[in-house]
RNA sequence: GCCGUCAUAGCUUAGUUAGGUAGAGCAUCUGGCUGUUAACCAGACGGUCGUCGGUUCAAAUCCGGCUGGCGGCGCCA
């Protein structure tokens, strides 16, 4: 078993260590050659001298090629010459299995490293992305164990829509018609019951034929729910867990090669707040004649999002722009709920709401929507039966790891992005 | 669903406006080189231009169909 990472070397200035890995890069300069190895924690130079070493080996390190998984002993020294500072003098250097000519290098298309993201995936800047992605799941996590929250495991297979409008994947369940989830959210409303503040990561699906920079197919979807709070306490916990999400990743020396600095991903609580009719007003101050009523579309979140240095809260927004499950305002005209926006275009993070606890007000609403009540007879139970104040939201783990690494696009968010046009590899 | 755009060697591409059977860089292979940093130098190999059809003496280039990709909109996280 591999004992010592390339991380580890950094302390073993003078030693001789052994190390594993892959081949990164490699030059061969005649009686000298540098081999780049890379392991899960980084890269390392190791340089092959002919006259240092013996036959096999030298020969081993001139031939190896690209991806070659290999073995290297040798002794750490420091070098300014060396791409991180240190290197390995080889002593020994075993190819463990030789790689064949590897497709990718530099300057390849974007199309092409999506072909063979199997491949790709070992790149470093995706490495990274998936480091950061663990990490602010652990932020996460961290938050949700401190204030009690119960993680559960809802199903991925149902058999009721749960957003308005959103295309579902339908499956052929056993001879029936069932459906990939869109959301965990009506399952999570049953668990309050029991468990009062509960939350889940799923993937969710969605069938809309988009082709955006911001939407998958497939994606990560972390959902809370609990009783007992209202539209404001949930959006203080909102902000609290993107917080601490940030907050986790914040010392991550990887944020670096992203155009990050660690100060801006420690969040200056509250968030800004606005009322919808507020955002209303800024985005038609900017010339964009939008009426009252209707959500936001790019071009008018992209003009307000670019008001704002950090992620932010829209909230109260017209009943015709939302969701029938949402508690309705004293106003009669808005859903206590509120959207959480990323700075600069990256789009929403976060959709919350307070739920409609009240059973004949809810079916009012579906009524007035057109939404038939058969299959949803045991979500208007939980209206039936101590019904509770509460509320929930879901957050979108890639959105939110697109606006922490600057990513141009949402699919280098994730190991396997799926979009309208692919699903494989 | 709508709008736009693209398809040339393993990869990245030039050539398409004004039609005359393809040019480069990288990779690969061979040789050289003991400090490279996307190493460098020399040489070789490699494509009939997504696909089907049309116009023409002649099509990568013009026209049409099809397929696939990319970008954007709507929708959302």
């Amino acid at each position: 078993m591999k004992t010592l990472y390339v991380k580890n070397a950094n302390d073993k200035i003078g030693e001789e260590i052994e190390l594993f890995g892959w081949v990164y890069r490699q030059r061969v300069h005649g009686g000298v050659v540098f081999v780049i190895l890379r392991d899960s924690t980084g890269i390392v130079q190791v340089s092959i001298h002919k006259n240092n070493i013996g036959p096999d080996s030298f020969n081993n390190a001139q031939k190896v090629t690209i991806e070659s998984s290999i073995r290297v002993k040798g002794k750490v020294v420091e070098d300014s010459r060396a791409p991180t500072g240190i290197e390995i003098k080889c002593s020994e250097f075993e190819i463990i299995s030789l790689a064949e000519k590897f497709p990718i290098q530099e300057g390849a298309g974007k199309e092409f490293l999506l072909d063979i993201r199997h491949l790709s995936l070992r790149s470093l800047k995706l490495t990274e992305i998936m480091k950061i992605k663990e990490l602010i799941m652990q932020g996460a996590r961290g938050y949700l164990q401190e204030n009690d929250w119960h993680e559960v495991f809802p199903p991925i297979i149902t058999s009721a829509a749960c957003e308005g409008g959103t295309t579902l994947f339908s499956i052929d369940y056993y001879g029936r018609e069932a459906y990939l989830s869109q959301s965990a959210q009506l399952y999570l409303e049953t668990a309050i019951f029991p468990l009062e503040r509960v939350y889940s990561l799923t993937p969710s699906f969605r069938a809309e034929k988009s082709k955006t920079r911001r939407h998958l197919s497939e994606y990560q979807h972390l959902e809370l729910e609990a009783a007992w709070m209202d539209a404001e306490d949930i959006m203080k916990v909102e902000e609290e867990l993107v917080a601490s999400m940030c907050r986790e990743i914040s010392e991550y020396k990887g944020l670096e090669r992203f155009g990050r600095k660690k100060e801006e991903m420690i969040l200056n609580l509250p968030l800004q707040r606005i009322k919808y009719d507020e955002a209303i007003q800024i985005i038609q101050k900017k010339g964009i004649d939008i009426e009252w009523g209707s959500d936001f579309g790019y071009e008018e979140e992209k003009l307000l999002t670019s008001e704002f240095e950090e992620p932010f809260f829209v909230y109260d927004y017209p009943i015709e722009a939302k969701v029938f499950y949402m508690k309705q305002n004293p106003d009669g005209k808005t859903y206590a709920c509120a959207d959480l926006l990323a700075p600069k275009g990256f789009g929403e993070i976060i959709g919350g709401s307070q739920r409609e606890d009240d059973l004949k007000a809810l079916e009012n609403r579906m009524e007035l929507d057109g939404i038939d009540k058969t299959p949803y007879q045991w979500y208007l139970d939980l209206r039936r039966y101590g019904s509770v104040v509460h509320s929930g939201f879901g957050l979108g783990i890639e959105r939110l790891l697109m606006w922490i690494c600057n990513l141009e696009h949402i699919r280098d968010a994730c190991l396997y992005p799926r979009t309208i046009s692919r699903v494989e590899p």
